[in-house]
Parts: C-alpha cells; structure tokens; sequence
DNA sequence: TCAAACTTGTTCCATATGGAACAATATGTC
DNA sequence: GACATATTGTTCCATATGGAACAAGTTTGA
C-alpha cells in the first residue's frame, strides 16, 4: 500500500461489496493453499479436489465432481487420469448407464488425503482467527445458505 | 446430480466447510459473470477490475490495484495496457515515484463500468435472494471481518 | 555516500485452462 | 420401434495464466 492511503475502503464502497469480498477471499486465501498443495504434493485444483469430495462421499462419477465444485468437466476428467494413474482412486463401470464410471478412492488416496488436509484446516483457521466461535456458527450458516440457493 | 443423491452432502462434511463454500461460490456465481463480461464486452477479468477499483478510487497504482484484488502484478500490468490502449484509463507518471505510474479511469471507461455494473448487480441479488435483510447485514459484516483480517 | 536490499512495472515463457466438438450411450416422443 | 434430443467422458486446441527474471528507480543503513 502505498504512502497512508488505506486501499482497503474498496470494500465498503459498490454495490457488490459481498461478491468482490467472496472473490477476493478466493483469491487471497483459498488459492494460495492449493498453490502449496501443488508444490508439496504435485496436486492440481482438480486432483486434490477429486480426492476431498471421494473422502466425504463414498462413490461419485466424474460428473458428480464437477458439480459439487463447480470447475469444468474436462479439467476433472484430466485429474481423474492422473489420480487413476497414481493410484489414488479407483473407476468402475457403473451396470446401469454405460456412459459414466463411478469413482472411488482407493486407500493410498486416503492416506494422501489426510496429510493435506491439515494444509487446508491451518488456512481456514487463519482466515476465521479474528471471529468468535458465535460468529464463526452465523457465518457458517449464512454460507450454507448459499450455496445451497438452488 | 445422478438419481436421487444428494451431492449437497459435500458442504456439510469436512472440517473445512467455509474454505469450500467460499471457492465453490467464486466458481459457480463470480466466474461466470467474469465470462459474461467477456462476452459481452471483451474484457478479461483484471481489465474489469481495473475499472472496478478506479471507479471507487481516483488514483491507483497498477500495484494498488494487484493488492486490493489479490490478482498477480503481471496479470494486471497485462490489462492496464490494454485499458490504455482503448482509452478506458489514463496514466501518469508519479512525480515523487519514478517507479510507479498513477491510473485513472477515464470518462469513457466510467461509461462502461455503468453499463456492466448492474450485470454484476444482478448475479449478486440472484445469489443472496434466499437471505432476509436481516440474515444479509449480517453475511456483510462477517466477510468485511474476513476480508480485513490483517 | 555508496553499496546492498527492495519495489514497481514489464517481458518471456512454459503450463494450466476451459470451450467446442466428438463418440458412445441413454432418454423422450410420436 | 425409430428418430430427435440429451448426457457422459474425452480429446483437441487456442488462449489465459502466473512464476521468474529483469531493468529502472528508491530506500536503508553503516
């Protein structure tokens, strides 16, 4: 910041304060994390995301993945190679449509999976530090909120 | 989402439930509009920033504005020159900095942030319309905490 | 006062990225 | 039952992207 000025009253002024609030804090927080994701582990937005979404949900397909994290399917379907490949995850043809394949992650996935994770659990905490425990159950529910809008 | 599952599941698991929804909101509401501006306009998305920042405040550095959105310098220095080029800014040099150069927007670049604004507008109300006003105040001040937190 | 350290804006470049088109399969409609 | 429409996963490809190195200028501090 340069001399005085405080640039951080571009936060308060517009009328999309909460979309650029949300933007900003993906940009600053989030992908910064992912960024030593890559570099510790060599894992792409899409391959780490691939191994969260299959720790919580037992078996997904590709599609499902792009859903839920709202990234494009050809950049899942890469990561699904190479966690294939790795030997993260594991694909079967699903019996009942011959178009998709489930995933699922395979134990090796796991144990990758719970090494990161604490990456990302640091970040998160770092990024509520100043918000009560009070706050931080509003914030929880309001974003619920959102994202499940629809 | 296949049959009858419910992928929603994602956002409550997990210990970092607000890092996800943060990223999952930036994918699926903000980056779209960056891509309707594109289409629309022909603006990327550090292009559109710079008319953001320079709309709210006068004066910039290409640096400022690098912070203020989180985006990379280079990214940004990009953008400023094709914003130049099409006469949406101005550039001066800082009399007290040989180093840095000072951005304003110009006449016509404020003509076309007025026109993209309400895009942005829209997609924001679209994405709190199931928060009271009440519920809205208080997502404000939570992620303005969030976003100042150092 | 002058060298070392830092900052700004820029260019270069390898890589990531995502849109579009495609083949294979499934669903809907008449 | 067959034709049009939709969906899944994939490949191709042009473009966006951001790290690293750099030149020019500024600050620090001994």
């Amino acid at each position: 910041m340069r001399d005085g000025r405080d640039l951080s009253v571009i936060f308060e002024r517009s009328t999309i304060r909460d979309t650029f609030r949300i933007s900003y804090l993906a940009n600053r927080l989030v992908l910064p994390a992912y960024d030593d994701i890559k570099l510790a582990y060599g894992l792409s937005r899409g391959e780490y995301l691939l191994l969260f979404c299959l720790s919580y949900i037992e078996e997904l397909t590709a599609q499902d993945v792009a859903e839920m994290t709202g990234r494009p399917r050809n950049s899942i379907s890469r990561a699904v190679h190479r966690m294939l490949d790795e030997g993260y995850l594991k694909r079967s043809p699903d019996p009942t449509d011959g178009r998709q394949a489930l995933l699922r992650i395979t134990a090796k996935g796991e144990r990758l999976h719970k090494r990161i994770l604490p990456l990302f659990e640091e970040q998160e905490a770092k990024m509520l530090d100043n918000l009560t425990s009070e706050e931080r159950k509003l914030l929880d529910s309001l974003l619920k909120k959102l994202v499940l809008r629809d």
